[in-house]
RNA sequence: GCACAGGUGGCCGAGCGGUUAAUGGCAGCAGACUGUAAAUCUGCCGCUCCUUGCGAGCUACGGAGGUUCGAAUCCUCCCCUGUGCA
């Protein structure tokens, strides 16, 4: 995947930085664990610290010294998430900001704005995230929605995307802008969205990159897992494909090798702050009273920086201390372990190299 | 020595005659986290037993007595702690 700011080896797993930081690890400490592309979030940084200052301090990528690829999230999933904040119209969404209650609203043309104004490498259509579960009219209802929002996102992405152009050896390197299939757990009416979504390339000016939304709301693991493979072959396989907000390690590896292109979950990243490590013998609970003196490494089948050189005994008393190191470390652990299982993908996918 | 203020479950700290094994918080134990309102949230947290139930028994609010149908809560004495004055 050729990005202005990163030649991405796919399928990929993109770590969730969503205010502009992957909690508890530094930029230089993501790119020696080979993330190659991370995900921040329209909605957060459009309420702080604003995306016109981050514009006028050159850009997202610059603001926070990240040298590689940048995908920002639409605010789709806020308008899910905080629920209890906002209001959904055809025209767009008016919410109260999580921070100060303040009132503020987002439109698909709006969301796009602050997109760009971000510079993101990938920049994502404004949805809406259908809840789960959904009666079938909800998820039509949702659906219509979503595909208006997608159709205007992606008329006003045409029409300002040159705003923001990076020059390589290359050539001009703009801005993408990635579709969004929806239709909540209704087989129909996810193909519907996906073919929808496939049919506003006219011409070539067509979303850059498919994406499948609205899952890991809470319904079954199988569930989603159907979804996907329903709507993976309507997806043109010449474009990248991003299953958003997925998973566990055996279920991104799953997709992966389904032909999923790109995944991004806060899960190793949350779930380590929370004293829950991801290891090849399985889940491990840092916070165990067992591991008090346990001298091994979090994982003896992992070369990470962290189990290379820290006991479980050390993890445990980080955590049960509150130190900081504590979601640090545990966060190196997990992104190492996700990143890892994608490397491993690849390198079976595509033996060469 | 005198005067106040106090002594409550591992710790801090409510309660000040009866749904009180005793509010809270912390610590402890276990669990959950899937496009991040999450360094968050949930459950357990005196002991024993079992048919694990808004179950049974036991032991508990410095100590010993007392008042009362009933006391962590009221009274008496004693012990201890803090502060002030000698």
């Amino acid at each position: 995947m050729h990005l202005p700011h990163r030649t991405v080896e796919t399928p990929v797993f993109m770590p969730v930085g969503t205010a502009g930081s992957v909690k508890a690890v530094a930029q230089d400490v993501l790119e020696s664990l080979g993330a190659e592309i991370i995900l921040a979030n329209t909605y957060h940084l459009y309420l702080r610290p604003g995306h016109e200052a981050i514009k006028r301090m050159g850009g997202l990528h610059r603001f926070m010294s990240w040298p590689r690829a940048l995908l920002t999230d639409s605010g789709g999933f806020q308008v899910f998430s905080l629920s209890g904040l906002r209001k959904v119209t055809d025209d767009g969404v008016s919410f109260r900001s999580h921070l100060d209650g303040s009132s503020h609203s987002f439109t698909p043309e709006h969301s796009v704005d602050v997109q760009i104004a971000l510079g993101a490498d990938i920049c994502m259509a404004f949805d809406e995230c259908t809840e789960y579960p959904a009666v079938r009219s909800r998820a039509m209802e949702s659906l219509r929605l979503t595909m208006a929002w997608a159709r205007r996102s992606l008329d006003h992405f045409r029409s300002h995307r040159d705003e923001v152009v990076w020059r390589d050896e290359l050539g001009d390197r703009t801005q993408s802008l990635f579709g969004i299939v929806q239709g909540g757990m209704y087989r129909d009416l996810r193909r519907e969205s996906a073919e929808r979504l496939v049919e506003m390339d006219q011409s070539g000016s067509g979303f850059d990159g498919y994406a499948i939304g609205g899952l890991s709301v809470g319904e079954p693991r199988e569930l989603t897992m159907e979804i996907v493979a329903e709507v993976l072959p309507l997806l043109p396989a010449n474009k990248p494909r991003y299953v958003m907000g997925v998973g566990y390690p055996d279920e991104i590896e799953l997709y992966a090798r389904m032909g999923v292109d790109m995944m991004d979950c806060v899960l190793p990243t949350r779930a380590a702050r929370h004293g829950l490590l991801f290891t090849s013998e399985g889940r491990l609970n840092i916070k165990g009273k067992a591991f008090a003196e346990d001298q091994g490494p979090p994982d003896p089948a992992c070369d990470c920086m962290v189990c290379r050189r820290y006991s479980r005994a050390y993890l445990r008393h980080l955590m049960q201390a509150g130190e900081a190191l504590s979601g640090t470390l545990n966060t190196i652990h997990n992104l190492a372990y996700y990143l890892g299982i994608m490397e491993r993908v690849r390198e079976s996918l595509h033996p060469e190299g």
